[in-house]
RNA sequence: GCGCGGUUAGCUCAGUUGGUAGAGCAACUCUUUUACACAGAGAAGGUCGUAGGUUCAAGUCCUACACCGCGCACCA
């Protein structure tokens, strides 16, 4: 017996050690279990990437989900001696690092513009490594079984080879275009941005009704009279009698000092009832009379720039923020008796993800992925229908099946994606221009003499991580890895990346490789607090930090928490009082074990099968109750049903085991009746619960599990737990 | 406006082919018995959001509605 477990169980002092012997094994690696013979080269394959976290600081509650329910997966895949590979990798996350760098520097008074493209892009990289080697470090702190030997970054080399490799194909394929279209532009980050980086948020605004000028037949609407200055047209409905008499004219007039010329038109979009059922059409700063203006051939004119600040209007107006114009237009409007009505009413406003900015839709010359154009290559089938087929089809399962819906949804009114920002961290847009000509070369085998210039833009994050699950696995280049894991078994995320990264891996990979990304996709809820909060920095001291708990209760104890009572794709709330409920369970695991090892010296553990056989009528059918247990919750592993599992678990080994079958067998033992029984049955159910209670709680099993393997002698790395056969 | 999820014990949540309501935590009573007081034993606690319907039988299926949360669209 060894000295050890007669103490009580400290996990901060244990779970290093743990790591350690872990590590030193190497059996994160698929390639040293079959090395090592743990694994057999022709088992089945279990393979799943790691969604890379974004290198903009530390784990934080979200992470530690992420973690701990894909180490789940990963240890039983790998116990039912599958073929087990868990990738691990970071994103370098674009425009979120950049701007969380161009705030720390501003901390320090450094402005963006004070340093040379090479000299930020250094910044960057800088606390993009840092951030790097944290998030590492934590993750192997919370036991993640990840193959730490195949890492990868959503930018390093092997990473933009695949990325360009891509884009040129789209190229060639006409699927990337470069095109002059209104686009979402964030103010604040000076950059633009796609769809789904825009969060609307619902704000009060006035409606002011009024017409350009008195000699103007038609009042319009608007929130930003500031725009009007850009219009080149009223829409009105067709079947609007009020305005029928005016559509097809045209009118030269002033608006508060500036000309503009007026085309009536009519529009089946335009609402009768909204407003005056007029719409002034803003071609250059509203996607919405965009879209009219290319119907009805419209000019457009820009009246705003890219700082949100006026280009035209007298004194009070030009330079002026968008804002300070829009006050001065309706003060103007007012003194001109020309406004009619001005009422209060809710609308969403549109900001960006990132800066919180409004943003301001201008048109732009930008790079976009075509999501409409058909592919001869891919049985004329578009990037839309790409992306559909394998849901409908059913050859990617999505786990909870609800979530089936919201992606048909998104899919059906996806508008091209655009890939180009105008910031500097990330995959540089592998396209260069000629000087003074329209000549262009993209993704040249070299690089380009100086004739030559590349495009300043960098693509969107998500173009890179769209790729991740191949591209982990080195493509574009033929490897074995490529051949083994892909199609990948499972990807668990967060269900709030369905849109952005979910989809675009399945884009990627059914049009690059024409498969499906992944067999499963399993969605996590979001980490709340008990107040239901989303779990954030900003909340202080409400906020639970993963690292902080490890160091308190233990791994064991924030994995049980995390995963029973939280089902997939509902949001878990987390409170500190159930951790510590948790934490005790690990020291039940630890004292029954201690009472198991100091009770079973003397029996010959080396046969099992013989110590099955020799049980008694009573502890037989105790030892049938397991296996009934043991193979309802191998069904629920393989249905995802981690909460039942590991409840169940956790209820018969704590009132089942410990409170019936060891209380039992102090009497056998005590009285010498059928005890070689009674020891026998400790033994036997300690070693399978062990088993199945490894992918839960991994440190505390290895743990009692190496004390037991040192009482028999054995010391190879092929006894650790993590490699043992789960019990059938 | 369209859609999705939630509403079950004080709290957090399970409850998969419809068949006498479950767990953890908290609270209560008793017990320091040699694995464990980070424990054991025991008791308590719910007309499963509301109203209908289907059925021999509904937390579970159907239809409305209410409240909470979320997504999409509109947003002149």
């Amino acid at each position: 017996m060894e000295e050890k477990i007669k103490k009580p169980y400290d996990a901060s002092s244990t779970e290093p050690q743990i790591l350690k012997k872990w590590d030193e094994s190497g059996f994160f690696n698929p390639d040293v279990c079959i090395e090592k013979g743990v694994t057999s080269k022709d088992a089945p394959v279990f393979s799943m990437v790691l969604p890379p976290p974004n290198v903009t600081g530390t784990l934080h509650t979200g992470h530690a989900l992420m973690l701990i329910t894909q180490d789940i997966m990963t240890r039983y895949a790998r116990m039912q001696g599958k073929r087990t590979l868990w990738l691990p990798g970071t994103d370098h996350a674009a425009i979120a690092t950049q701007i969380k760098v161009e705030k720390e520097l501003s901390k320090k008074g450094i402005k963006k513009s004070d340093l040379s493209r090479e000299e930020f892009l250094k910044k960057i990289e800088d606390y993009a490594l840092e951030s790097h080697d944290t998030i590492v470090n934590q993750s192997k702190k919370m036991g993640a079984s990840l193959d730490w030997s195949r890492e990868a970054f959503t930018l390093d080399a092997q990473r933009n080879k695949a990325v360009n490799t891509v884009f040129k194909k789209m190229y060639d394929d006409g699927l990337i275009y470069r095109g002059h279209r209104i686009i979402n532009w964030d103010p604040k980050g000076q950059t633009v941005i796609s769809d789904d980086e825009i969060v609307y948020e619902e704000r009060k605004a006035k409606l002011y009704t009024f017409k350009y000028s008195a000699d103007f037949p038609i009042p319009i609407s608007t929130t930003r009279p500031e725009t009007k200055f850009g219009d080149t047209a009223v829409a009105v409905h067709p079947e609007d009698e009020r305005y029928q008499e005016y559509v097809g004219k045209e009118y030269d007039t002033v608006f508060c000092g500036e000309p503009i010329h007026i085309k009536i038109i009519a529009d089946r979009e335009v609402e009768k009832d909204f407003g005056t059922g007029a719409l002034g059409v803003t071609p250059a700063h509203s996607m919405i009379d965009w879209e009219l203006a290319q119907r009805h051939d419209l000019p457009t004119k820009i009246v705003i720039n890219e700082y949100a600040k006026m280009t035209v209007g007298g004194e009070k107006i030009l330079g002026k923020k968008t804002e300070e114009a829009r006050e001065a237009v309706v003060e103007w409007l007012r003194s001109q008796n020309l406004l009619l009505k001005e009422e209060e009413i809710t609308q969403n406003v549109s900001t960006a993800e990132r800066t919180g900015a409004i943003i301001e839709p201008l048109p732009k010359l930008q790079w976009f992925v075509d999501v409409n154009k058909k592919i001869p290559d891919r049985q004329n089938k578009n990037l839309k229908e790409l992306m559909l087929e394998p849901i409908a089809q059913k050859k990617i399962n999505i786990i909870p099946d609800r979530f089936e819906k919201v992606y048909f949804n998104w899919v059906q009114n996806l508008r091209d994606w655009c890939i180009s920002r105008q910031i500097i961290y990330g995959h540089r847009i592998p396209v260069w221009y000629k000087k003074n000509t329209e000549e262009i070369l993209v993704c040249p085998e070299s690089t380009p003499n100086e004739e030559w210039e590349q495009d300043l833009d960098t693509l969107d994050t998500w173009f890179s991580s769209g790729l991740w699950t191949f591209s982990t696995l080195g493509w574009p280049d033929n490897t074995e890895d490529m051949r083994t894991y892909h199609p990948t078994t499972m990807l668990e995320t967060a269900h709030d990346i369905i849109f952005f990264w979910v989809a675009r891996m399945i884009l990627f990979s059914q049009y690059v490789l024409e498969e499906i990304p992944f067999q499963n996709v399993y969605f996590h809820g979001i980490v709340r607090t008990k107040d239901g909060k989303k779990m954030s920095k900003s909340l202080g001291d409400q906020a639970i930090d993963p690292l902080d708990i490890i160091g308190k209760y233990g791994n064991d104890a924030l994995r049980l928490a995390m995963i029973i009572g939280n089902t997939p794709g509902n949001d878990l709330k987390l409170n500190e009082d159930d951790i510590r409920g948790y934490a005790k369970f690990a020291n039940k695991i630890w004292n029954a074990s201690r009472f198991v090892l100091e009770n079973t010296n003397d029996i010959d553990s080396s046969d099992l099968q013989k110590l099955k056989e020799n049980l008694d009528t009573e502890d037989s059918a105790s030892m049938q109750e397991l296996e009934q247990l043991i193979q309802s919750i191998t069904k629920e592993m393989d249905e995802y049903r981690f909460s039942l599992v590991a409840e169940k678990t956790y209820h018969y080994f704590w009132h089942t085991f410990a409170d019936i079958l060891i209380e039992r067998s102090k009497k056998k033992i005590q009285e010498n009746k059928n005890s070689d029984s009674a020891k026998a049955l400790l033994y036997l159910q300690l070693h399978s619960l062990l088993k199945v209670l490894h992918p839960f709680t991994p440190f505390i099993t290895e743990e009692v599990w190496s004390i037991i393997n040192t009482k028999n002698g054995k010391h190879a790395e092929e006894d650790l737990l993590l490699v043992q056969k789960w019990p059938i």
